[in-house]
DNA sequence: CAGTATTGCGAACATCGTTCGCTTTGTCAA
DNA sequence: TTGACAAAGCGAACGATGTTCGCAATACTG
């Protein structure tokens, strides 16, 4: 690698990081190429050798924290050890610690910013997501196979959709029931409303002490989701 | 009221009513004052005869919002009949029916638009979603009267946030169990998170019908508060 | 009817994102 | 080594934004 090529990785690593330090001080809406540009001494304009604009920056710096979501809750249950409840656990309270770490930066993914933005349907966001979502899934298959979870019976007839991914993950994890998907998702989306109103200030007047409430509701979904040790 | 006050209500809703146009088209970060002023043939000065600034009338907006957002779902329990669980369900199915029908503008609510905007502990904003929180207690105080609900046992001690909160409540509905309130927050973070999921598209692939999916899950959370008809 | 507060507007200012053309500076083939 | 080429950076400019100020017109109030 070059001496051109070394220096562009390294100024377009320092533009992320002043845009990211930028979204934690003052949230994502908020970044200007102006101020980035001042920030690392830069003229306005050079930004653009970088970055086609300032959409483009934040597409970019929105993948990244996808993918440095699901880069720690995946972190998080390696290091926890064998129990599957506790792996479940661990991958839900990094989930939290990562959103709560710096509440702008969860913002930036799950407050969409972005004027018009949504995420299209095999776009970058939703594949990273889904990278997250399979940390669970694997939590989930490694406890099924060791017996160490009954999902709650769904009670209906699967839909369709819920069919054709039963038969895509029948190829990961043979035997996985078809309620385990609509059960893993139920508990996904509890935790992680749990936290976005956490984010909101919308739980401190009930629960100044949010940490231990969430504990304890992530025990119970780990209950409910019929989790051994 | 004179002709002067009542022209000025007049102008105040039609400024407003053009802002949440143009939030439902685009998104509450892409409202701007001057393309307000020309939907309404006004200068962009007189605007801040009515409103301080960009940030004030979104904030006013979002304050209406979340009161709308509560009577939504107050006369959706109201008008389903006696059933608890009936109401229970109608009052989260008006929920995301709201967040449904105007994604940006429950993105206005809960993707916090303003840079450096949080919730204080005892705004408005937080005063109103209280409201909702009021709302769905209702429904839990009247089925509990009604021996038509069992909350699920905490199976800890109660923090003392918790206990202070029950005594509160104690005194809206004698006997309420201290479990009732992790209880209801936790079955309502878990409608809440999926409506946040839906709106931002993280939940279409996987399920394509997402309304069916929430209705189900309403249901499965009513079994889990075990509500009866 | 005189005086006052309210309403609206045009012009201006600072700032923003972005584009264009120019210069400087590495890179790489001849 | 040298010369052509591409990349990097910058200053100036354009259009648009939020906001302020002073002035004119208008509706209320004594």
């Amino acid at each position: 690698m070059g001496r051109r090529a070394e220096h562009r990785v390294a100024t377009t690593a320092e533009i992320k990081n002043a845009a990211l330090d930028q979204i934690a001080a003052q949230g994502a809406p908020a970044l200007s190429m102006r101020a980035l540009a001042r920030d690392i001494e830069m003229s306005p304009a050079g930004l653009y050798r970088y970055f086609d604009g300032r959409d483009a920056l934040l597409t970019e710096l929105l993948a990244d924290a996808y993918n440095d979501l699901a880069r720690t809750v995946e972190d998080a249950i390696a290091a926890v050890g064998p129990s599957p409840r506790q792996r479940l656990i661990a991958g839900a309270e990094a989930y939290r610690q990562w959103a709560i770490e710096d509440p702008n930066r969860f913002m930036l993914i799950f407050g969409t910013p972005i004027p018009g933005y949504h995420a299209p349907e095999d776009g970058p966001t939703v594949a990273a997501m889904r990278r997250v979502g399979m940390a669970f899934f694997g939590v989930a298959a490694y406890a099924f196979v060791l017996d160490a979870i009954t999902f709650p019976s769904l009670d209906r007839e699967p839909t369709p959709a819920e069919r054709e991914t039963a038969d895509e993950v029948a190829r990961l994890a043979p035997g996985f029931p078809v309620d385990a998907i609509p059960a893993l998702i139920g508990a996904w989306a509890r935790w992680h409303g749990l936290i976005s109103l956490e984010v909101l200030g919308q739980l401190a007047w009930l629960y100044p002490d949010a940490a231990a409430f969430f504990r304890s509701e992530v025990e119970r979904i780990a209950d409910e989701l019929g989790t051994t040790d």
